[in-house]
DNA sequence: GACCAGGCACATC
DNA sequence: GATGTGCATGGT
């Protein structure tokens, strides 16, 4: 299924060597990306929910609106008429769902046995947090593990959009494999680390909206040291 | 004006 | 299991 490339003289035969010599390149050009944007874990979590398939730019209009009326808080939110939500978190697109995703995620959260307490839900061994987090509707594998890594620290690795662009124009995986598939691939080929996960998921990003949009922009890609690969550089 | 953005649930076959 | 569709704002 998969086919491992060739940089130079080097060959990538092993998924190992070449997930990490990708890292290393976006690291290269990049820079540590210090994700994810948010002052505390709850602000992570409900932009999580807010970046659903929406540019983080506008996330950010609907985060600030919040805050400004002073409205952030888990219970504050929990109380907030739904309309009334609605309408602060309009610029992040979708806000009559989001709204309501907010409003189930929020009932979670402040219930037991979390009860409002990020202490309490990093103590939830991962495995069954996922699944209670992917019970919640509106909550999918994304953003569930999101919360997870970034909100909460877990070593999970969260696989995006950008993330199956990237990889399967790279030859490593196909464009249709399932999220666990392509979330296996990475957490069996990678070091077990929280923070490595955390950046290289940041760098795909951030490769991906500078270079692999939908209509890639190759010429300055920070991969193509890895033009043997089966990528289009043209 | 078309296309895109750090998805997800649901219907239908 | 795979495929299609609605959801919606703001930037390029």
């Amino acid at each position: 299924m998969r086919k491992f490339c060739e940089s130079g003289k080097k060959r990538w035969d092993n998924p190992r060597e070449l997930l990490l010599r990708i890292y290393q390149l976006l690291y290269s050009h990049f820079g540590f990306r210090h994700w994810w944007p948010g002052e505390s874990e709850f602000e992570i979590m409900l932009g999580a929910i807010l970046t659903q398939n929406t540019n983080w730019k506008n996330v950010e209009r609907a985060i600030k609106n919040l805050k400004d009326k002073k409205v952030f808080s888990p219970k504050q939110l929990m109380t907030l008429d739904l309309n009334k939500l609605e309408e602060l978190i309009k610029p992040s697109g979708y806000y009559r769902q989001k709204a309501r995703r907010i409003k189930e995620f929020l009932e979670f959260f402040l219930s037991p046995p979390i009860s409002g307490s990020i202490e309490k839900m990093k103590k939830i061994p991962t495995a069954p947090l996922r699944r209670m987090l992917l019970e919640i509707k509106g909550i999918g594998p994304e953003t569930a593990d999101s919360i997870l890594l970034y909100a909460l620290g877990k070593r999970v690795f969260v696989i995006d959009a950008y993330t199956r662009r990237i990889f399967s124009r790279l030859g490593l995986v196909s464009e249709k494999e399932s999220y666990e598939q392509l979330q296996n691939f990475f957490e069996q080929n990678l070091p077990k680390s929280a923070k490595l996960y955390n950046d290289y998921h940041a760098q795909i990003v951030e490769l991906g909206k500078n270079y692999c949009a939908k209509k890639p922009a190759c010429q300055n890609c920070p991969l193509k040291p890895l033009k043997r690969c089966q990528i289009n550089f043209d």
